[in-house]
Formats: C-alpha cells, structure tokens, sequence
DNA sequence: GTCTATATCAGGATAGAC
DNA sequence: GTCTATCCTGATATAGAC
C-alpha cells in the first residue's frame, strides 16, 4: 500500500492541486484533473471543498508553508550572512520546474482574486524581511559593507531565484539561473569586509 | 476612423491576440476571445491562421521583436556602461502587467511547443548576450571591475526585472520591482573603478 | 475573404440516489 | 461521504454558403 493510498481523501485532493497548480497553473487545472489524480470521484471532491478555489487556496497555503520551511533551513543555518543567503542561493532546485508559488503569479485569476493572492504575497514578504535580516545582522557583525541596503538588496537576491526560474524555462536549460546566481553572489561577495572589523569582541 | 479599424484583418487579429496573451497567458486565451476582440467574424480568423498556436506564434514573434527594441534604445545608448544598465533597468514600465514574454515562460502548452518556445529564448538570449557585451566594453574602457564576470552579472542583470515582476504581481505593489533594481545597481555601482584608471588615451 | 451553421469535447458545478 | 447522472457554457475547429 502506497503512502498516498493510506492518505484521507482530503489530502490526497489537496496534494493533487498543489502538483497540478504546479505543473499548470491555476487556469490549465480542471477540478476533473485534480480528482482524477487523486483517485476520487467527483461527489467526493465537492463534498470536502466548495469548488476549484476553494480547493487551490488550500493547496497554494500548503504550497507557500513548505517553501517558507526549505528556506528558513538555508537562511537560518550557521555561517556569516553571506553564507546563508549562499545557501539560499544554491540550494538544489529543479529548476526547470520553476517555483511554485512564483509562477501563480501569472494567473490572472490568482492574482486578481485576493484570497489567493494572499499566500503569495505573504510568503515572498516574508523572504524578503527574512534575508535583509540576515544581511542586517552581517553588517551588525561587521562581515558586510555598512553602505549596503539590506532591504533593496534583499528584494535583488529574491528576484534573481525568480527571474532566474523565467531565463532557464525561456532557455529550456538551468544554464542562466545558475548564471545568474553566480552573478549576484560575486556582487555580494565584493560587499563582504575584508577584515574583522569593527565587530565588539569579548 | 480610429487606427484599429484602418488595419487589416490580419493585422487586428495578431494585435488581439498580443494584447490577450500579455493579459490571460496562452491557456487562458480563446480564439473567441480573440476574434471578438479583433472585431472579424471567425471564419476570417480561420481563413488567414491555422488555428490559435499559429496566432499565437505570429503575436509571440512581434512582441519579442518590439521588446528587442525597445532594450536596444537604452543599452544601445550614450553613456558609460553602468549608464546604459541602469538606463535599461530603470526605465519606464507597466510593472503590474509583467513582462509579455516572460510570462509565457509560465505557459505549459508554449514552453513544451519547440517553435512557441523559440521566440522567448531567442529573445532572452540576445538580451543576455547584449547586455555582457555592454559591461565587457565598460571593463575594456576601464569603467567596471576587471574581475567582473560579464556574463553572470548579465543573466543576473535580466533576472532582476524578470523576478522583480513576480515579486511586484505577488504583493500587487511595484515596490518590490523598484527595491530589487536598485538593490543590484548599487552591487554594480560599487563595480565602477574610481578613477579614470588604465585605459589608454590619446 | 468572410459569414453562419454545426460538431465535439472539456470545464465547472448541481441533484439526488445510495 | 461517495457515487452517478445531468446541466449549461465555452473551447476549438470544420463545413459549406455567399
């Protein structure tokens, strides 16, 4: 017996959305695609969600949680703050896949609909607070050009993973996300200080 | 008379069909849609394309060449190479509508189509390719860094606006576009030597 | 070249039996 | 809770008249 077999109906629904979502946005899945992939029938499916929103607002909270969770294990890890947003940066991804949350951002009925813009906007404001935190607290340390914005620049290193995502599906080859990642991290690594610094040691 | 209706036919239709798959992507666009909004009767639509992929090439073919253009006229200008980057970066958009090409990067039905695909890449490409040309030159004339990598910061370059979109569409808000542009700019600020430094002059 | 049928299938949901 | 039947609309295209 299968790990999805043993599952509730009701997760099984929501796990198929999420992948579908995934693999073809909100408009391209069809609440027959979503049970068919799930193994239910239709009765099923309507007596546990109202409908295909109702459905993708669960799957899309579920979906922004868990890449919340995977970057917080990169962003909150040990190392200086360059380290860290590193490890953000070059955590293995399948690329060409793309992200998931980023690309319901181009549905139109996602983004138009403010109950399931929400778990987007949510999640990539939090990134982005959660890395210029990190690069606030390196320049605290003295590990980073005091010059440096950590809010802008936190906003750069998010869209580069974004925009990335875009020039590899465009390319249909991972080549120019990891170019562009190479790219950002060079740019950060000129801001981190070469000395000690002004860090207060006991 | 307004300038729409002086088109022809053909004309109207591939405009329409430009103008929707910005707005609803490739999924979310019927050749109904487009037909009604081109004001000819189906039969028309027919008669001049095979069907909505053949449409949607001819639009996808247009966009990218006047997108070329319309970079050109900034990274192709006057100035130093960080000049004619910030031109680029910085210059006037519609950050809320996202970019007409990269966002059919997130169109199943266009990625995995070789010839739909192919005016998003080819577009990429050049811009990727234009852009390290302009910073190369910069490093010749002795304006940027010499340990700057032309091509990475390239791609990060084009991913920045790319992923400042999905961020902008994500909060609903342009700010996280602005925020992330002048995020890198201030990286690639910090690239620009000093001094007039060894280029030869006469 | 353009128009009006016509055809087929899928999307999205409701109804009511079990 | 789940199933099957049914409904209505739209997507995508073909046929053949004008």
């Amino acid at each position: 017996m299968s790990t999805e077999e043993r599952l509730g109906t009701q997760e099984r629904l929501v796990r198929s959305t999420q992948e579908l979502l995934w693999e073809r946005g909100y408009v391209g899945t069809s609440p027959k695609a979503i049970l068919e992939r799930a193994g239910v029938g239709q009765g099923s499916m309507y007596h546990h969600f109202s409908g295909k929103s109702a459905l993708a607002l669960a799957a899309l909270r579920r979906t922004a949680q868990t890449m919340q969770q995977t970057a917080e294990e990169c962003l909150g890890g040990p190392g200086t703050a360059y380290d860290r947003v590193a490890a953000y940066l070059t955590r293995e991804r399948t690329v060409l896949r793309g992200c998931p949350i980023g690309r319901m951002t181009q549905d139109r009925d996602v983004v138009q609909n403010p109950e399931l813009r929400t778990p987007l906007d949510q999640m990539f404001d939090w990134l982005r607070g959660r890395i210029a935190d990190v690069l606030a607290e390196g320049q605290r340390r003295g590990e980073l050009a005091a010059a440096l914005d950590p809010v802008a620049t936190a906003a750069t290193v998010a869209a580069v993973v974004q925009g990335g995502y875009v020039l590899a599906r465009a390319a249909d080859d991972p080549a120019p996300f990891d170019a562009a990642v190479q790219g950002v991290l060079a740019l950060l690594a000129a801001q981190v200080t070469s000395v000690g610094a002004t860090g207060d040691r006991d």
